[in-house]
RNA sequence: AAGGCAAAUCGGUCUACCGCUGUUCAUGUGAGUGAAGAGAGGAAAGUCCGGGCAGCGCAGAGUACCGUACUUCCUAACAGGAAGGGUUCGCAACGGGCAUUGCUCAGAGCGAAUACAGAAAGUGCCACAGAAAGCUAAACCGCCUGCCGGAGCUUGCGAAGGCGGGUAAGGGUGAAAAGGUGGGGUAAGAGCCCACCGGGUUGUCGGUGACGGCGAUCGCCGGGUAAACCUUACGGGCUGAAAAACCAAAUAAACCCGGGCAGAAUGCUUCGGUAUUCGAAAGGGCUACUCGUUCAAUCCGGGAGGGUAGGUUGAUGGACACUGAUGGUGACGUCAGUGCUAGAUAAAUGGUAGACACACACCCAUGAGCAAUCAGAGGUGUUUACAGAAUCCGGCUUAUAGAUUUGCCUUUUGC
RNA sequence: UGGCCCAUGGUGUAACUGGCAACACGUCUGAUUUUGGUUCAGAAGAGUCUAGGUUCGAGCCCUAGUGGGCCAA
């Protein structure tokens, strides 16, 4: 599985965001809490994701931007286990990332964080 | 040498691996794949000014409103910049006056600051205090003086008090009291007179000009506030890249409410109309108002509702950058050569690991010194400051670890 | 991207034309009451978001900044 991670992987489409919030679920994995929804996407991937930072607690935007990038690097580098699940399931994703702590947290907690959510969804969908 | 101020330049570098967004080339029917090369700032920020650009049919006039304010120049333009002028403050040579080695006036020069048109067009305000807060000023305490008065006594001098006159030098009030200092003068005083300084008017010379020099003349002419109203001069049409144009997709030229293509009189008439005169309401657009102008008849305004939620252009080659020559005191201009230097769209330019440089902090062999202390090979630690293009330029303002250069000022040491 | 507004005791608001920053609630102390509340009397608590400037004098006027809120789409 390549660690490509592209446009098409950006989640766009001010429809399904709105969708997300209304039907979605939630699981958190601090420093992130996540929305969810399983739906139909206009690109051929196994999902799309927004990451977003509050512009409330990063009043800066080269921090906010730095908090996307390490959100989204890290999201890249352990998204292989997501993929391989929703490929083999032929589902879609629509995921919405929300940074919630009040500073910046470590490229290696970030990892951490993000397998451990991305694991915890694999688990809610597999509930269902 | 250290410190401060101002200006200018820079504001990490390299390697490996994994990625992101455009471009070009190759390959492939195509999805795609591979290679090459590009990819944040001096402030990208604040959004405080000015312009380019676009729309408002045409882009009109006046009023209102807003802005600017020493002069000349630079500039596409500006509230920006350059040079110059004035004013104020600090240091202060030479000098004047009185006195005699002190006080005071004034000030070449040097440095700094400066939102700096008009207060003699008009209006308002100047609390409290004070007699008085402003055209021709004004007697609270004082000072001088005339008359009355008479306590007293040294018997012709006269205190207190009263009525009047002169006086802005002194005191007092206040942020501010009607030119300043010194001298003469006087009953006491006063530009009343004189010297120096300041000021008004005027002539002349210099300067593009702000203004300055020199002279004459006037004893002087009149407080502050325009970041109060205002006056004068100059500038500004409004909106704003979510502007605007095009392509594609979708749908409803439907529905409801309001308004509209006027109207009147007379003549002629083949009764279809037509001519003349009067008259011109309501609405929309153009700038808030007025004027002016203009708009259509399947039209205009409003309501409720339905659909779409993509792309291209605008939009990155420009008031462009660099180098050289040249004109100018300078801002800047002209000419020649070379270069192409982000273009994302919920928004790319990153992550991890290692090395290096710089800087800072701590430890410390050692050296200088009587000492306080200073310097410091080496080692350890901290890894960058402020901060992220969003239509584009020119400025301003604010933030900024640290490095380098230049200029000025201060202090210390040595000669 | 463009535009508008606000900031005053702990809280909510005043302050006229620039002239001693006021009021209510709350807090504290005392009185009344067996105790608490109510009521009465008294007290403390700010220098007006920050920094400059204009003015004799600034909460008010001007300039720059900080923080908060709102609007168009």
């Amino acid at each position: 599985m390549p660690l490509t991670f592209g446009k098409e992987y950006k989640l766009c489409s001010k429809r399904i965001i709105d969708a997300v919030f209304d039907q979605g679920e939630q699981v958190k994995a601090y420093p992130y809490i996540a929305r969810y929804l399983i739906t139909g996407l206009p690109e051929p991937v196994a999902f799309q994701v927004v990451f977003s930072a509050p512009k409330r607690t990063f009043r800066k935007a080269h921090e906010r931007n730095r908090i996307k990038r390490l959100a989204r690097e890290t999201f890249r580098l352990n998204k292989s286990e997501l993929e391989m699940y929703l490929k083999n399931q032929n589902k879609q994703l629509a995921l919405f990332l929300v940074y919630t702590a009040p500073k910046e947290v470590s490229f290696a907690e970030n990892q951490k964080a993000m397998s451990k959510l991305q694991k915890k969804i694999i688990d809610t969908i597999d509930a269902l």
